[in-house]
DNA sequence: ATTATCTATAGATCTATAGATAATGC
DNA sequence: ATTATCTATAGATCTATAGATAATGC
């Protein structure tokens, strides 16, 4: 046992590594096209192409370019959800963690560039996706309802309402990077939190309030 | 000058006619794959064959696939534009605009349930295209800010956020019909204007009003 | 006679796979 | 020896067009 990687049962030695590596080149590859709006329409060729990998490799690792999204989707949701789940971590106000997570996923214009345009490249499919902002704020706003703080009733208008918003704010930083800062997050969660039938300065208190850190990821 | 059609120089004669009803077959059955969310992806044989015309036809009218779609979403939209124009000609509170221009919006559901499923098949693409409610909300949205109705400032990201509220309650009455009805109608009405900074008393007052008698179209 | 539509097809593109090549395991 | 990647290609699909057929004009 002297040796780390001596031990046959042990973990992934360099042929898998090497495999693994060009899976998720694929994978980077599909994130890119979707964000470049050209998801579906994107050949397999295409795709290997800007993976930069051989053409017949794709299918060692995928049987469909359906398949290659739905994973590639799955990945950038769930570490965006994680993303939200640590910084939201012991916040007991279902309108705080919904404030909260909503101003995260907006300052992803500039934390990480390349989830908001996927975001943006996706659009409101998102909200069928199990993952990412959505399952999440629709818990946030149903216990807001719940606690009598909210008095949008439909969930699932108030949810699409909201992920409007929030690519609204993500386009408009990549045409204008200028014209959005800090604040202009702050402002789309106050109105959010409106629409959704908080009070106006409870609405602006809460947008307000210092975001917990964020580790990278 | 006893026969209408008698002169040569006058009006569209069958010939006219015939290719008029070919190319509105076409823009027809484009609409209905918008509508069923695979605009981009169907080929020209199924645009043909859904349009049942013979597939050569299709380049008598259109030079590419790309073109018809831009032509059939130009022609829904100008409907729907006329729509919201006719009804709200003569209101002058920018915020009433708005609010009648989307609650006749959200009504598509069931007065034309055909658009609707056009407009929730081509999601927040509908921000960019010059026809619709889009522009018309723009103009409604700055005019209220400039009047200080409004307090949002970032037009853009309040139009979008809007048209996924929008977009949401048609999605909700295509899943579940039962659970849409003229009051979820005018909630998110009100909602969006509390969005927009309109105070939430004048908010649920502008959302109740009584809505202008619109002909058919 | 003129014009639009339809059918058939050439050429381009795309998918899926087979077989050759390269990398790693043992 | 085993496994993954790469190149080449067969077969399917798609686009664009040519030429035949059908409808209308005059």
């Amino acid at each position: 046992m002297t040796s780390v990687a001596a031990s046959t049962t042990e973990g992934p030695n360099r042929l898998d590594r090497r495999k693994a590596r060009t899976r998720q080149a694929l994978i980077d590859a599909a994130v890119r096209l979707i964000a470049e709006g050209r998801g579906e329409r994107a050949s397999i060729q295409e795709i290997t192409e800007a993976a930069d990998i051989g053409f017949g490799s794709f299918y060692n690792h995928f049987e469909s370019k359906e398949q290659l999204f739905e994973t590639a989707s799955s990945e950038v949701l769930e570490r965006w959800g994680r993303m939200i789940d640590r910084a939201s971590a012991g916040i007991a106000d279902p309108a705080e963690v919904f404030s909260v997570s909503l101003r995260l996923s907006a300052r992803l214009s500039w934390t990480h560039p390349e989830v908001a345009r996927f975001i943006t490249g996706a659009g409101l499919d998102l909200l069928d996706a199990p993952g990412g902002l959505a399952p999440r704020a629709v818990r946030d706003i149903q216990a807001g309802q719940a606690a009598g703080q909210f008095s949008m009733a439909d969930t699932e208008v108030a949810l699409s309402a909201v992920a409007g918003g929030l690519i609204g704010l993500l386009r408009l930083h990549q045409r204008h990077p200028e014209r959005v800062e800090e604040s202009s997050v702050d402002e789309l969660a106050e109105a959010c939190l409106r629409l959704l039938g908080l009070p106006a300065t409870k609405a602006r208190r809460l947008a307000r309030l210092p975001l917990p850190a964020t580790e990278d990821w």
